[in-house]
DNA sequence: GCATTATATACGAATATCTGTATATTCATA
DNA sequence: TATGAATATACAGATATTCGTATATAATGC
């Protein structure tokens, strides 16, 4: 595959390389969320809160939408919500390996000394 | 969701923010791989693949099996490819969606000239 | 118009990542 | 044990990202 290709997917994965960002699109898993909802739930400072939704826009990960002064955001594609998934997936199986692998050398060590 | 968990997630995410990296895991699809093949696949140097897959080890991505003098390389888990596809599929939804507004801004102004 | 509320941007210092180059390690073999 | 081949690590300069703080913009109500 194309090197250019894979300079865009690396700024895609960039954009969702941040514990902040991710606990935003986190949050916009239940709908669209105003800039202050998600500043109040994830209790971060405003301008912190705007800067990262704006690396998101960037990556056109996130939509905007005005009414009034308050701008509302949602995920642009659910499909981000599955990338989540199985990424959660990937998480939980290296848990499950680490923790088979914490008790086999339990086992080892048992055996050895005892 | 906790923070915590935010954070090594993020951890992971940045290990893929790499095009070099995307690069390997995408040679890796079709099974392990030697440094030395990926170095010829990728025409990249010898200690920028060593220190990329290590980056990769680093989150878990990959895995090494010594034999001899050389190095294979494998992914940990497969679902990481169903990772890479989803995101494929993001891109290409972005891609279309562009090319659909390319389009109506050509009809409008079209319509506004013509 | 003025104050207020909600959000966005600018900017510099701190920190992290990347890139290239040099060197180290490990293994096989003569 | 000296050599070569394959891979890994160290390190420094360049670049990018993050974080905090200050300021700007935009809409609303008085």
């Amino acid at each position: 595959m194309n090197q250019l290709i894979h300079q865009f997917k690396a700024e895609f994965f960039k954009a969702l390389a941040h514990p902040a960002r991710l606990a935003i699109l986190e949050q916009l898993r239940s709908g669209e969320k105003s800039v202050g909802e998600l500043q109040a739930s994830l209790n971060a400072d405003q301008p912190t809160i705007s800067q990262h939704l704006a690396r998101l826009r960037r990556s056109d990960l996130v939509q905007a939408r005005k009414e009034g002064t308050t701008t509302y955001y949602a995920v642009r594609d659910p499909a981000i919500f599955e990338l989540m998934d199985v990424a959660k997936k990937i998480f939980n199986n290296q848990l499950v390996d680490r923790q088979a692998l914490l008790r086999q050398l339990r086992n080892e060590s048992r055996s050895r000394t005892g």
